[in-house]
DNA sequence: TAGTAGACTGACTGGTTAGTCATTCCATCG
DNA sequence: CGATGGAATGACTAACCAGTCAGTCTACTA
């Protein structure tokens, strides 16, 4: 009998569902897409192959479900700070750390994120409309930003959408090179660096 | 019979490397690695499936060959230039209009350099040692310029390392915007942004 | 306890493709 | 012209893997 509208179908659904994304993220993290099989997959969620199947239509699902789910998340915690800030100075400062902190927590994620959003990109076709459009509305939360700072004079009239994609950009590469182990500094070091760089460059 | 050194099969040999390297890369740009097949690029070229294991070992190695090519010739073009500027803040502006001059027009192979740098760094253990130190080279070039500039208190006092893979980021930011056609401005003007935000985010 | 729904399994199939190699082609030369 | 050897060919093989589905297991119910 359904409680709370959850009935034990849903719980075990949900539960699932968890797993596989927790497990699609290690091994396409790992592998990339193509390297990695549906069979990895699903031993890493300790299931057979044929369970994956009955959560997900098909490989490509699961990927795509996978790399949904911690944009979102992203997303979300994203507007939820920059909501909570007031001058354009801190909500750009906030924007930064936020990614770069998420990015360093979930690293495996950003390997799946950075490697869509290269062959993705590259190769538009692939990739459903939906993600490009999740993509720049993050851009688009600090564009709104900047454009508050031009408005009062904190910022200098720049293009804004360039200067948005620009700073994701340079976020980007520094979670490149902590990845790879070239930044030897801490988390806050390197957020102060990027914030430094950017504010110096857009401030007027 | 040799003359100068180079004897037929040289010429041959030569020729069908470079029609093979442009076949690869126009194909390996339009599918990405995994989804292009060799007898696609046998057919590019022009060539039957097994004259290519003529010319290369494998597969990955038609592949690295292709972006090997790239790299060298756009390295080439930098060092050049850069050796040919005295100012520091000539020298920043020079490297930032070559890269996105030459990815502008050998767009295909923007799409290889940058895919492989997203799987390859986000995938280590499959790409070559070499790839990664040439790429380091590169902001290398940069970073010498950098240190200079602060040497003689154009640039002030940053971490020149970090700073030139972030001038790095934003230009292959700005090239994958032309490329989905987010950017509707003119090279020179796009070349002229990036400038300007790195030279006030780092003059002294 | 026997019956049942439906979640789970994993052996199997069909399609794909990297890489091979026996054969053909052809430029050169005596 | 006929012989020779290296370049080129493309049919073939072996391996791989996404996706399927007939059968099994299990938790609940009557």
């Amino acid at each position: 009998m359904p409680v709370l509208g959850r009935t034990k179908k849903d719980v075990l659904k949900e539960f699932r569902t968890a797993e596989l994304l927790e497990a699609a993220r290690t091994v396409f993290a790992k592998k990339g897409f193509y390297a990695a099989t549906v069979d990895e997959i699903a031993a890493a969620a300790g299931v057979a192959k044929g369970t994956v199947y009955l959560y997900y239509r098909s490989k490509q699902e699961v990927y795509w479900a996978a790399l949904e789910h911690g944009i979102t998340e992203l997303h979300d915690e994203i507007q939820t700070r920059l909501a909570e800030e007031r001058l354009p100075e801190d909500k750009v400062r906030a924007f930064i750390a936020i990614k770069i902190r998420y990015f360093e927590k979930n690293r495996d994620f950003f390997r799946i994120y950075f490697s869509e959003l290269g062959s993705g990109f590259t190769h538009p076709a692939q990739m459903p409309r939906r993600f490009e459009g999740m993509y720049r509305q993050q851009a688009r939360i600090l564009e709104a930003a900047l454009q508050a700072g031009i408005k009062d004079r904190a910022i200098r009239n720049i293009r804004t959408d360039t200067a948005a994609v620009a700073i994701s950009d340079l976020i980007r590469g520094i979670i490149v090179q902590r990845l790879l182990g070239w930044s030897k500094k801490d988390v806050e070091s390197d957020i102060n660096f990027v914030f430094d760089l950017v504010w110096r460059g857009i401030a007027a």
